[in-house]
DNA sequence: TCCAATCTACCTACTAGTTGGTAGGCAGTG
DNA sequence: CACTGCCTACCAACTAGTAGGTAGATTGGA
């Protein structure tokens, strides 16, 4: 009937590494830690993951995965390009403001990209590549419609946004305020989206 | 005579920490990693900085502290706000392109925060407040000249900019692109600078 | 001026605890 | 029986940090 998910184990052992790794990155935790959180032992996290760098990879092709599904989703639902940002910095704003997600698991592991495992590089990168091509996506149609208002190529334009996105969130962190985030979007916003009157 | 500076051990042990960091974050280096770049046993590094905390505190207030007067002399060379923002921008693009810093350590640390020693935290606190406040007092004067455009308050709008560098500086490492950095920062400085024809 | 006390910068050798990872066993289930 | 999921009990390597010693420079007093 349907696709059997039988054993949750797993996901939460990816789900308290994610917690871990927005905390404090790759090597901001151990396989003792996600054992402590999960209730099991940190062997048989191996029977799961039979590496942390498997464990990792994991994690962020999922992300990925997620990301893909989502956007995908969002713009079925939402496909107006000035609505597509609004949301899609809503839904981080979201995220800081009830500390669900206070960063992206990928922005975080970029800024330590040199120190990473190269399997996890790769995804991180992977990730990257994604969002910049959807923002890019979405600003091309909002430019061509005149429902954006751009000063620079697409791409450009979706890398700057993609850009203050993370840096938001590093300075909400920096600051202990998850206002922040909000407030550097609003303007970066603003200047995109043409005034209605 | 001079003010004398016998010994740069404790500096060679301060820059190693710096690239390792720039590297892979707090958790990304060990005093051993340490002890074989500077050449000095793993032991003699407690004896300048007793333990891993304090070294990275004096490492990030020594950051803030070049940061600070950088600001005031580049204030004296380069008094009007566009070329303010323009070579601060130009400093980073800089460092990232001949990858002398190929990321800001603040920033970095940052984005791991909550994993960070409290007394580390508490510096790179500093350091975003400073820089925040920097570029809020640019603009600021920039706005009241007429040599910037801004479209929300100054305060505002730094934070945008600072955010976007630090995003910037996160997609070029991401893409293993140096000039990312530059790509970015071109149209986030036209918004705020007027055209001249 | 000589000598002793002190200080600096480094060393070897060690500690207790943690790291990711392995080997092998055992209970429950299809 | 085979498989899954978990366990105990390991392991070698590494972690930050300590104890104690040594060679050489600096200092202060007789």
């Amino acid at each position: 009937m349907s696709m059997d998910k039988p054993s949750n184990t797993a996901d939460d052992i990816l789900a308290a590494a994610r917690s871990f790794i927005v905390a404090g990155g790759y090597n901001g935790f151990s396989y003792a830690d996600i054992a402590d959180v999960v209730g099991i032992r940190k062997a048989s996290i191996h029977h799961h993951f039979p590496s942390k760098v498997d464990l990792v990879r994991t994690l962020v092709k999922r992300y990925l995965e997620d990301a893909v599904t989502g956007m995908t989703e969002l713009e079925r639902n939402v496909p107006a390009p000035p609505q597509l940002l609004r949301t899609y910095a809503g839904f981080w704003a979201q995220c800081i403001e009830d500390a669900s997600r206070p960063i992206c698991v990928c922005a975080l592991l970029a800024s330590e990209l040199p120190a990473l495992p190269p399997e996890v590089a790769a995804e991180v990168r992977a990730y990257f590549q994604f969002l910049s091509g959807w923002l890019t996506g979405v600003i091309e149609r909002g430019a061509a419609q005149g429902t954006l208002t751009i000063a620079a190529a697409p791409r450009v334009e979706a890398e700057a946004f993609m850009a203050t996105v993370h840096g938001a969130m590093i300075s909400a962190r920096a600051y202990g305020d998850v206002l922040t985030f909000s407030m550097i979007l609003a303007p970066t916003l603003q200047k995109l989206i043409p005034a209605r009157d």
